[in-house]
DNA sequence: CGGACTCTTGATTGCAGTCAACTAAAGTGG
DNA sequence: CCACTTTAGTTGACTGCAATCAAGAGTCCG
């Protein structure tokens, strides 16, 4: 049995969502395998027909869409330990494309795989679940984000929410992390231009809320950084409790 | 048993996702009973712990977020069929506000009994993922209409997809349907003002696009709409297909 | 009849986009 | 090994879409 911190950014993660068991993260370790390398770039074009889901283990990778103008929106970002679809997907065409931000390690899992593992365990299932209304969460999150907060808030707003996510699979240390993103994938996901993200970004170094160099975070006052944003945690702790 | 044409908004919504049975139709049809009437405003504020799924059989409804700085985000809607919640929801405290935009006639679901409903048909467990994965797709298209879209193309573009979603229920007549919703309500869907949605639907009714009186809308030339806004049907028509 | 909404219109402001130029770093190939 | 290109980040000038502020009209309702 490996150590603890060993374990996959997978089984790490869903530990928040339940009370897992040995044997429950076994079949949890068993659905990360076997690992596949992917290098930058799209991982699955948007019309391809998915198969499996994919899981992050190592690396970024987001899904965004292309819209006819040339824009692009990035619509979800994934870290090691994010499962890019919902684990009970349906093989189907894909409305979206999914594409790795740096070289990736990932493993594809049978959507009846993810299920029968569901099916085997209700602590695996509760998980489960539990990952995709997560996943739910942040997405609307992002929605208030895009419609309703400044270029500043949003860009706080994405780093407060990165530190809890990496947090959660140990991609912390101190308030710092790496952060593999250039300023134009910030601003696709932000729905901003380059040029602003940009500008905000550099208002956010110039008042000392953060230090961003060579692709490594720094946040120097989180309380500062959350309430600036807006940003309220709770979104992100949706509390699990044992099934009835 | 009930005339194809008596069946609940639900079922009908369902069979675009599986090739169901009289049986899963009956089981989907239990699913949705009892039904309680609630009238125009919040049906579960947020931090409130849900304890059921809440599926819309009349009326409209939607979720979404207040801000501290007084903004708010309307992050989706609903409409007769959809469930507003995914199917497996955990019970957990909610971290957004559903509310009926229009006096609404819902159903409450037991989690147990949508997994259970789920367990006893594979056809009718395709339907409800299929259900979910339409919801994300509609999500995804939102966060592109937010970030990436102007405002008319926003208006736009959810005319073109309410338009295809109340088809689905049966709700549409030729090409107009009731939008029983106001300028401050779309306002706040589109993370716009008032003030501009206002100004953006003269200039849809006024380039001959639609007509939009007394909360009931005619799309004049859907064609025409569809490419203005960039709406390509694609994401609401995720096929399916029997799992293997 | 007053009050609350909803919709509309005008005037002004401001956040973010666009265009453009420049630096620095990093990869590429002859 | 050094031109050449590409990518990323930065800065300035200008533009424009949408927000804000404000006021008025029509409607519904108690």
């Amino acid at each position: 049995m490996e150590s603890r911190d060993d374990m996959s950014p997978f089984v790490r993660k869903l530990r928040h969502g339940a009370r897992l068991t040995e044997d429950d993260e076994a079949i949890l370790t068993r659905l990360a395998e076997p690992l596949h390398r992917v290098e930058r770039g799209d991982i699955l074009p948007e019309g391809t027909e998915a198969r499996s889901i994919v899981l992050i283990v190592e690396g970024w990778a987001c899904r965004y869409k292309q819209l006819e103008n040339g824009q692009r929106q990035i619509t979800s970002f994934f870290v090691p330990g994010d499962l890019c679809e919902p684990f009970g997907a349906v093989p189907a065409l894909t409305d979206h494309t999914l594409s790795a931000l740096t070289p990736v390690r990932l493993a594809r899992v049978a959507p009846h795989a993810a299920r029968s593992a569901a099916g085997a365990s209700s602590r695996v299932e509760e998980a489960l679940w539990w990952d995709l209304l997560l996943a739910d969460a942040i997405g609307r999150e992002h929605m208030v984000n895009l419609g309703r907060r400044s270029a500043v808030e949003r860009l706080g707003h994405f780093f407060c929410e990165m530190h809890l996510r990496l947090e959660m699979v140990g991609l912390v240390d101190q308030s710092s992390y790496d952060i593999p993103l250039t300023q134009a994938e910030l601003a696709d996901l932000f729905g901003l231009s380059a040029v602003h993200v940009n500008r905000s970004l550099q208002e956010l170094r110039g008042s000392g809320f953060l230090s961003l160099r060579d692709r490594r975070i720094t946040i120097h006052n989180v309380g500062a950084l959350r309430e600036l944003s807006m940003f309220d945690p709770a979104y992100l702790s949706l509390q699990h409790r044992v099934r009835t």
